[in-house]
DNA sequence: ATGAAAGCGCTAACAA
DNA sequence: TTGTTAGCGCTTTCAT
């Protein structure tokens, strides 16, 4: 059996009371009792009982972690992130994957409410799941999303600034004919905002006539949307409003065989690894994703400690372009 | 206050201990009184106490992950196996991140204990670690690694193999000159493994005294390392043992004017996400990720309930190669 | 400064 | 089939 409060108090001659509060740092006790227990303690290799400890105080310290896809590189780089904040807070992080999937994203609210989590952090499937918990008055923030007017604590990358930025770019480089390729999505207002982006650079610079958004939902569709835009007409810039998409209009574009960038400049918004470094690299447009996490994880914190009730903390974090090869002046 | 069992008790006029049962599936309980019961608990909105459950069992149905890096797709997408396979079984998990450090590592591995957890599934960052739990009792799964002689569930990919099969690849399109660059370190015997594959593969095709194994510790002295290989000895074939270091031997070969696969053909061991689709796509021997974690959940799960105790289960899984551009015949 | 005792919500042993 | 009761390990009144 595991050495408990009681072993210890029998050991030292006092009541589990006094070890309790000796172990846990309150005061009511003396400074020589304290270093007795304190001692007896690691001599017997004592660890409290989280559960039980959890049961008593009604909440434990667990964080409940919930995101659309675990194995996805940008949620477990904010997963990084919060785990990087909260690691000193000795919180146990509970990891929940939802694979955007509605069922299996209320099984992990359940769970994470059956161990009496302190908060969720979540990147939400559904706004059925922000409502839930703000039904079952479970603190909790919004991972790298715009909730869209929903009233709540959340942490977001300023997705108009995204699209904005990569369109400037590319002006400032002396494009005047620029196109974007936006993920189709009912549910992510995000690839709205960023379409809106482009669409606000482009009438800044009076190109409002040359501005086409066009839309799809995966790679292989946006391969097949490349080939038949390139088509009809050759712009000289492109913005990919999603770096997953990027695959397939790069696959795309190098069976046309255009060349980049003397033919076509390219901003990516997104953080695709493999950007950075290879023989041809990439302009993107990125935001810091351990940072979203950190935040994210200071919000939660904030909230569960001072008890706020209706305002919201709203974390706007700020993307970067990062200029690499794939960007240069217009052709001829 | 949060719905209890005595709640429920209450309302269907029956002990607390009727409702246990009959929630909990046990027989002993009528099956009219079970159907009122578990209505009443819908309508009440109940759920489980998991804390005061796992106290009274003396045991949760938490699992541990502890893994070297939580924002590393390789270890994300064990994750999301785990996950897979964990998620039907209503376990929690609880997910640690070391830093392959090795008092954070001890850390996650004090706090998985003091929730009770059934068992811990671990990338481990020290041997230290796996003492450790084994001195504690608790069940482990040691996650893709091979743990060279130290006793216990294990599953990893065969790292000979994998050196094997990428030489294989190259000496099979005739290539008679190859190198092996490794990552250097004294903890993780795969590197060395698969360089033991290339050599072995070596040796079988008469190729004994051309072998050569380079070794460097990240990218950036990856890149040095392929300019001063290069100066001295132009191979026609490369292996690269490590897809992290890939990033470096690239950027160099890049500067050095290289051309892949016509001067040299490359061989990336590991999962770059960026192999697939770029222009330049890369020929790669792959691990079956998601498969590691499903596999190692399921072995975990076969410790914790069946109670063994020295027959330790070990499960090797094969990689396979991934021919895309990067390879082809010898030059001249 | 310290101790006694209650109780968090649940399950399990024992009775009825 | 159902009820009573004890107790998991801890924290928290309330006494002393």
């Amino acid at each position: 059996m595991r050495v408990t409060i009681a072993d210890i108090a029998k050991r030292a001659g006092v009541s589990v009371n006094t070890v309790s509060r000796a172990l846990s740092g309150k005061d009511g006790v003396s400074e020589e009792t304290r270093a007795k227990i304190v001692k007896i303690a690691r001599e017997l290799n004592y660890r409290p009982n989280l559960l039980a400890r959890g049961m008593r105080q009604d909440r434990a310290d667990f964080i409940g972690v919930l995101v659309l896809d675990i194995g996805n590189t940008v949620f477990s780089r904010m997963i990084r992130g919060i785990e990087n904040e909260l690691v000193g807070e000795s919180m146990t992080i509970i990891i929940g994957n939802s694979d955007e999937n509605v069922a299996k994203e209320r099984h992990y609210l359940e769970m994470m409410i059956m161990t009496n989590c302190r908060g969720v952090i979540i990147s939400h499937a559904s706004t059925e799941a922000l409502r839930f918990l703000k039904k079952e008055g479970v603190p909790f923030v919004v991972l790298d999303r715009d909730t869209q007017g929903f009233p709540c604590d959340q942490v977001y990358v300023d997705n108009v600034s995204m699209g904005y930025q990569a369109t400037k770019h590319l002006v400032d480089l002396g494009h005047r004919d620029i196109i974007f390729i936006s993920k189709q999505s009912e549910v992510d207002f995000d690839h709205r905002k960023r379409a809106q982006g482009y669409e606000l650079a482009c009438g800044e610079h009076g190109l409002r006539q040359r501005t086409r958004v066009y839309e799809c939902v995966d790679a292989a569709e946006a391969k097949l949307l490349i080939e038949a835009i390139w088509q009809e007409e050759q712009p000289t810039g492109l913005v990919i409003g999603q770096h997953s998409l990027a695959e397939g209009v790069l696959a795309g574009l190098t069976g046309l065989g255009v060349r980049i960038p003397e033919e076509l400049s390219v901003v990516i918004i997104g953080e695709p690894t493999w950007a950075s470094f290879l023989p041809w690299t990439f302009t993107t447009i990125e935001r810091p994703l351990e940072r979203i996490g950190e935040m994210a994880a200071r919000l939660l914190l904030n909230r569960t400690s001072n008890k706020l009730t209706d305002d919201y903390q709203r974390c706007v974090l700020e993307s970067h372009l990062v200029v690499r090869g794939s960007t240069g002046p217009p052709r001829n």
